[in-house]
DNA sequence: CTCGCCACGTAC
DNA sequence: GACGTACGTGGCGAGT
């Protein structure tokens, strides 16, 4: 970094339109689309909070029908493949500049000619008063202005481009860099360039011949028949094109230095906007960076609200939300009753109310919803449906938004007569397919369902949690031979696809009611089999309501402090930096490391390495191998800390941030009940299951987790669950007698395969004996443990030999389980929970190896995770049963984080610790580990 | 440009 | 022949 000043010169239309295309969907309460400006503000916020500019310039594109575009003249179809601004984009085009100029950051605009333009008018004339220029875009054209005082700055990619990065893509200094553009062109622009050149071709040209004219005039040299045609032939093409790309540094701007200082935002002005626009988190932004400028007071803490807001049901329930235009004739005729089937639509209070009548009959209904999103934290009730014996089925259309839709009956109306349906735990009656999300949709409607009979995905997952198929779709193949309407074929597909608000009744009606016909169908046929299989307890005691409180953890979310998370990406940005000059510099060449490709021809064939392991594609470039390369050149331990930093920066430290939601300010995965084989359960999107937790530097991130303000984080691990369970399944007495004598178990199984006393044990050897008791649970075979150890074969071999002598129990256990699985064809957990494994005895000697790991891996890996399941179970009902102040936020397979009120932590513990100590009584104790912090790091 | 597969790396 | 269960990312080739 210099000490010279720096001007940002921002290029704001690109950022607009990148804006909108990032973000999916945003609006205003009122349904007022704001994902463009949102996405604006929110990389505004960014370069003012990260890189804290003096000097600062925004730049539009700006048309005016009497001063005509100077391309646009010279070449009419500049720009005539471009399609029109999409409605939702133009709604927000006013808002663009009342954000810039409440933000008092100056805009420098002139028609006629581009932003480009305007911004290499800028760059020139700030070079000449000698500051440096920083500017704001990812536009390739742009590129041809870097120099060493120039550079430019991708906020929404994090990405600083160097004159020496633009020499690597266009294989030319940047100055040339147009010269490549003219002969390549640019289909957005609609720039003709020369046909068969692209950039790669264009810069190897220019690289030889220095310029366009040059080149055009020595076309002879050039090689390849067909590519001499197309200059020659398109040679004034290019010189057009050359006048398309070249920036105009002419243009009629002022430079006054004094005039782009930033000055103190109208924080009035802001906050007036952006509450208008329903922007909490940028608002917060802002207050935050004015504060830390000294440009505004800090505003006194304010309590935290009691419970987020709930939608208060209205007192006055009206029957019609709309009464566009329809008659009451043209209200049910959206019947559906061909191919035997009647389905049809509920929009009259005398139909509904049959509707009600039959859900008080009936012993069991389906019921499913059609919403706005697949997300159900962001998803909008469209309308409902409900089945209650085969081939019949209701829609009950509620918020379709489409012209002459015709009457539908009122949303808050229904569900306050759906309620004790939908409620009650003493008659549950309510049948569905993957209901958690229902839960999670109805939860804003506040109401809480918890009338579940059967979930059929539960079910099937159950049936077989091998399979990954526990779709409805692929369900109704599989078991009734049915193929369903598909979304995509009511709802339409990629650009076209609307939201189901959109989707006319006609098609909504058979698809909704379907839905509730094909999952009561499902259920009916399952539920024998479910009861045949022995599940049905497991169903019913566990996983059902298991999918309650994991909705109810989901809403939840949990805290991260994305400051703390910007600063490492920094950090870790200028590591990344460091280790890729070095890594080029050893490679003799720019290497992407991220490239197994790259670096194999590097590694085994540049320098020559021995190829130590193999993948499907070539030689493997994986971090074993890499350790092990390690000793024959300094490359591969860079290439190995590249990996390091560049995972955790992409994974989690750069991508957490952006999945904080708007509404809560939290991130919230899912968790999936229905995915792994063994019974446990994942997380995804984002998956906080693996947040590192191995290495110092992975475990940074987990500081970033945190409580709420008056709150701490309550971590409870189950200590060493899987290794108890062995214990207590394999009835073994060596472990049985360790774990109820408190002993250490990694130091007693080294004394066992050291052949040593349990006092002499060295930590080595411990840390020996930990390998194997983990090794074991999987089925680790020698040539894997001498890997981990760094031992020989033969040695590994003996110290599995020797486990298995001295384990005894748990080498006649895992002999019983494989004779077990290969009699039944599955393997099963304490609880009962099965999984189906091929047929055992008939398989070649690696699947054989593979099943026989499964069969005896999963009833300890689904055991603990039944066990924890249960405890999860338990204490919520407790946690709401007595109103405690705390709250259920994550589950890693054997611990559970919670968010505990600072005064309640040591009631708490003790409570947590009972429920999961006490969930089950197995001949060894069951311990849990207890700590508390503010963040998840000091909390373990 | 978008999609799907591969290799890789993170967790328990 | 390789240690069980997951999920996400970047690279890259094949489709557009």
């Amino acid at each position: 970094m210099s000490e010279n000043k720096t001007l940002y010169i921002v290029d704001g239309s690109s950022y607009i339109f990148r804006a909108f295309y990032a973000i999916r969907s945003l609006s205003t309460a009122a349904g007022f689309p704001t994902n463009a400006i949102y996405g604006f503000t929110q990389m505004l916020m960014r370069l003012l909070r990260d890189e804290n500019p003096e000097y600062i310039a925004m730049t539009f594109d700006v048309s005016d029908v009497d001063v005509p575009n100077f391309r646009k003249v010279l070449y009419d179809d500049y720009k005539a493949n471009r399609s029109a601004m999409p409605d939702e984009l133009r709604e927000q085009m006013p808002y663009f500049s009342k954000v810039v100029e409440a933000l008092h950051i100056p805009i420098k605009t002139q028609v006629g000619v581009e932003a480009d333009d305007v911004i290499a008018t800028l760059t020139r004339q700030a070079r000449a008063e000698g500051f440096e220029v920083c500017i704001v875009s990812a536009d390739k054209d742009l590129m041809q202005l870097l120099a060493d005082e120039v550079r430019m700055l991708d906020t929404m990619r994090d990405k600083t481009y160097t004159p020496e990065e633009v020499q690597e893509r266009f294989n030319v200094t940047p100055d040339k860099v147009k010269y490549v553009l003219a002969l390549a062109g640019d289909s957005s622009d609609n720039i003709p360039g020369v046909p068969g050149i692209g950039e790669v071709t264009g810069g190897r040209l220019i690289e030889e011949f220095g310029d366009l004219e040059n080149l055009l005039a020595n076309i002879d040299k050039v090689s390849g028949k067909k590519r001499k045609e197309n200059l020659e032939n398109f040679a004034d093409q290019a010189r057009l094109s050359l006048e398309l790309v070249t920036l105009r540094d002419d243009c009629d701007v002022e430079f006054q230095p004094e005039d782009l200082v930033l000055s103190k935002p109208n924080f009035a002005e802001l906050d007036a906007l952006f509450t208008e626009l329903e922007f909490g988190s940028p608002l917060r932004d802002v207050r935050k960076w004015m504060e830390a400028k000294g440009w505004l007071e800090p505003e006194p803490e304010k309590p935290k609200k009691a419970k987020k807001a709930k939608k208060k049901p209205s007192d006055q329930l009206d029957f019609f939300s709309s009464a566009a235009g329809a008659n009451s004739a043209a209200a049910e005729q959206n019947d559906h009753t061909n191919s035997g089937k009647n389905y049809r639509a509920i929009r009259s209070v005398e139909a509904f109310e049959e509707v009600l009548a039959k859900l008080a009959e009936v012993d069991r209904f389906a019921f499913d919803l059609e919403t706005t999103s697949l997300n159900p934290l962001d998803a909008q009730i469209c309308g409902m449906s409900f089945a209650w014996q085969p081939n019949d089925a209701v829609y009950i259309p509620c918020a379709h938004s489409y012209e002459g839709v015709g009457e539908q009956l009122d949303l808050d109306y229904i569900l306050e007569k759906l309620r004790p349906f939908l409620e009650s735990e003493d008659a549950k009656k309510v049948v569905g397919q993957h209901l958690k999300y229902e839960w999670l949709v109805l939860q804003k409607y506040d109401i809480d369902l918890r009338a579940i009979l059967y979930d059929t995905m539960l079910m099937s997952y159950l049936l077989d949690p091998s399979s990954n198929k526990h779709g409805m779709d692929a369900m109704a193949m599989q078991w009734l031979n049915y193929q369903t309407i598909s979304y995509e074929d009511v709802a339409g597909k990629g650009k076209s696809q609307v939201t189901f608000d959109k989707v006319h009744l006609d098609a909504a009606v058979p698809y909704g009611a379907e839905d509730a016909d094909i999952t009561l169908m499902l259920c009916n046929l399952l539920e024998p089999m479910l009861i045949e299989a022995g599940l049905k307890e497991i169903h019913d005691t566990l996983e059902v309501p298991l999918t309650r409180v994991l909705a109810i953890m989901e809403a939840e979310g949990i805290q991260i402090d994305p400051e703390m998370l910007g600063v490492l990406s920094v950090e870790f940005d200028q590591e990344l930096g460091e280790l890729q000059d070095q890594i080029d510099e050893l490679s003799g060449g720019p290497t992407n490391p991220n490239s197994p490709k790259q670096l194999r021809e590097v590694l085994f064939e540049r320098l020559g390495l021995p190829v130590k392991k193999r993948t499907k594609t070539g030689p493997s470039t994986a971090a074993s191998v890499l350790e092990e390369l390690s000793e024959l050149h300094e490359l591969p331990a860079l290439i190995l800390e590249y990996r390091s930093f560049s995972k955790l920066k992409g994974t989690y430290v750069d991508a957490l941030p952006l999945l904080i939601r708007e509404d809560t300010g939290r991130i919230h995965t899912s968790f999936n009940q229905a995915v792994a084989a063994t019974g446990r359960l994942s997380s995804s999107n984002p998956n906080l299951q693996n947040i590192p937790m191995r290495t110092a530097r992975g475990r940074q991130i987990r500081k970033a987790f945190v409580p709420a303000p008056g709150y701490q984080l309550l971590v409870a691990d189950y200590s060493q669950i899987e290794l108890r369970i062995v214990a207590h399944m394999s009835q073994d007495p060596l472990l049985l007698d360790a774990y109820k004598r408190g002993a250490d178990i990694h130091r007693l199984t080294a004394s066992q395969i050291f052949d040593v006393d349990f006092e002499e044990v060295t930590s080595a050897q411990r840390g020996a004996g930990k390998t194997i008791n983990f090794g074991v649970l999987y089925g680790m075979g020698a040539r894997r443990l001498a890997a981990s150890l760094r031992i020989s074969q033969g040695e590994a071999t003996q110290y599995i030999d020797n486990y298995f002598e001295r384990y005894a129990g748990v080498s006649a256990f895992f002999d019983k389980l494989v004779a077990d699985a290969t009699h039944s064809g599955y393997a099963e957990t304490m609880f009962g929970r099965k999984r189906q494994i091929a047929d055992m005895g008939t398989l070649g000697r690696r699947e054989q190896a593979f099943a026989e790991r499964v069969a005896i891996n999963t009833p300890i890996q689904g055991s603990a995770a039944d066990i924890i399941k249960f405890a999860m179970v338990n204490l919520q009902a407790k946690i709401e049963a007595e109103e405690l102040p705390m709250r259920m936020l994550l589950q890693v397979h054997d611990e559970l984080v919670f968010e505990v009120e600072d005064a309640f932590v040591d009631a708490a513990k003790t409570i947590v610790r009972e429920a999961m100590e006490g969930v089950c009584e197995l001949d060894v104790p069951l311990l849990v580990d207890l700590g508390c912090g503010d963040n998840w790091l000091d909390a373990k």
